[in-house]
DNA sequence: AATGAATGAGCGTTCATTCAT
DNA sequence: CATGAATGAACGCTCATTCAT
């Protein structure tokens, strides 16, 4: 009866699982997946192993679940921001596009990669076929279909660039690239190029 | 456990280290590197588990070892093919690279991102700080100081074309894209408008 | 969750009790008895976890709760059949403990075994102290009184008979012997060339 | 150089195999298979955990192995003292069966459930199907064949015995009849008259 | 130099039992 | 009474590394 007892002990599930998940993204951030343990990830969370069976089936359940919150988080911030651009605007789509991937998405960048690069079964085909590519891909065949842009090879282009934006993102991440303000400019000038516009 | 074995089964120590290195090697690509067991590797070069720690201190050693290879091998091969191009045709060594880097290399790619991507520490520095990287900057700087082409960050223009060129290699290597001519025209495509230039 | 559900959920105890026991039982004539989880049997209970410990110290408590019952009902079924028969007929008692413990009990003595054997801690006494032992050991002791038989070592036999039937019953069970008609009266010669009389 | 060093780490696979077939045998034996952990296995065979490893797949392959065991010795020694009668006294072989299997054996018949009965798979078939069935069944095919006892279920006698059998000796090694001796005249004469022969 | 038996920390997963609501 | 989220000890198994021979 009485609300805010001094512990609660239980959580909706959904929060629980939410925990969960913060808790293990942030470690596979930190140390990786394989070397994060689930005793580290309960831990974090502040609960018994045992909970954590409670909300997925196995330690590759749980990477999917993260897997699947990852698309629906990022993959809308990068909507919004194109869907923010003018109709017609095509090239502030694709800077737009460019600059939500990236901008402050440092750890989401990272986060991606783990989750559907280095995670992944051995064949790892993740940075080729994933779900910012295929954003990016159906942005350009947009553009294409509204006269922006021409092209020959759309979803070689799409992963070209899904591919060197992510390279120079990872850079600035490890502090390779000190001018970040630069590095927009020329990644922009390099979608542009990319598609055979200029700005 | 029989002494006078009739087959001198002591080798020189760098012959039992090309034997390991090139065992490792291919049980990497097979399997993925952290699936790839000591034994397993010792087995297939035929030796006994301790004389892997005769000759690497660690498995972490070992890799690092192979990163050292990879770097004299392919690297080799990139840069005899940039050499083979006329002095003074900047283009053609672009496209050189780009081809040289990928063409019949899918191995190679697989290798490196193996090495210096996948069996890296939790910071995966690798698609950033590489010696292919720093290979295709040289070039780059190279060009743009004999004025075939005019770069503002060429670091970070370095890092995105190895990226977008791996991204594509990965795909042909999965398949998804089945004009490899194609594709090999695109990127050359795509390489000579990065840096401005018309083929 | 909510209070006033339309269905009153609180049953006598001892009716819970007796859907627990008999969920508990289905499932060990199952899967066995150490492969069920309280979980399990719960939910084909239609009760919640805890529930369960409102009714049985542990699991431990529910087998021996099924073992009283199992005594109480197998027992008095055997116990019946051989009281039907004529009061002095001890050849015919013999033969009638011996069917009753078998025809149509197949299920009844995997039960037995699974409760009174194989879920035992390690000592397993089961097969030579159990209530259908100590039910035909009376029968023997009574036609022994009545001079049906002479026994030299009564509960020996006992055990040797039950063993002997139980075996034969189980092999039927599992289908090595085609001819069940055949064995049963085999099994009633057994049992009588035993306590040496002739049918 | 140094014959019998202090500590001896080092067996052949042979001995280390043997030492802990015995040592899970004896857990096996004092507190059941389940509840045997590896651990305690390899703790009571002095050796590290993952050395059990090296001489078993798994636990389910020790206990394969130890049923192996079984079979090659019980079995061997039921059937010298067989062999060990006078060629045509059937009479005397049965007996020689029946004590070959019991006296002393009380170990070798906890053993042998242990093994073919309790550590099954569900459907238990042990103590029908099983290796001793198999000889016991042999020996009175041949006694019948040779006109010493006419059968007419072989296979279901041979059942009914084993299992009488084993109920008398766990009951003996219960302390549940303390005239050994008169349990084991007991014995001799109902396999004689389960066959119809008299001594 | 070469061997391979031995080690033991560590991992993912299960499940009987508890207890706040 | 009834619930079911939470607990945590325990288990089978793996594998990089060591070291006596």
């Amino acid at each position: 009866m009485r609300s805010a007892s001094p512990v609660t002990r239980t959580k909706p599930a959904a929060v629980r699982r939410e925990e969960l998940l913060s808790a293990a993204q942030r470690l596979f951030l930190e140390q990786g997946v394989a070397p994060t343990t689930i005793e580290q990830i309960t831990q974090r969370a502040q609960v018994a192993k045992g909970t954590f069976y409670l909300q997925f089936a196995s330690k590759e359940a749980l990477i999917e679940a993260l897997r699947e919150r990852f698309a629906a988080q990022l993959l809308a911030g990068v909507d919004a921001a194109v869907a923010r651009t003018a109709p017609a605007d095509w090239p502030g789509k694709l800077a737009g596009w460019a600059r939500a991937a990236t901008a402050g998405y440092l750890d989401s960048m990272r986060l991606h990669d783990l989750l559907f690069y280095a995670a992944r079964p051995a064949d790892g085909a993740g940075m080729t076929d994933n779900p910012l590519i295929d954003h990016l891909l159906a942005l350009l065949l947009a553009g294409a279909h509204a006269r922006a842009w021409h092209l020959e090879e759309p979803r070689t282009l799409a992963v070209f660039l899904f591919n060197g934006l992510h390279g120079i993102v990872e850079a600035a991440a490890h502090g390779r690239e000190p001018h970040r303000k630069r590095a927009a400019a020329q990644l922009e000038q390099l979608f542009f190029r990319a598609v055979g516009i200029s700005p």
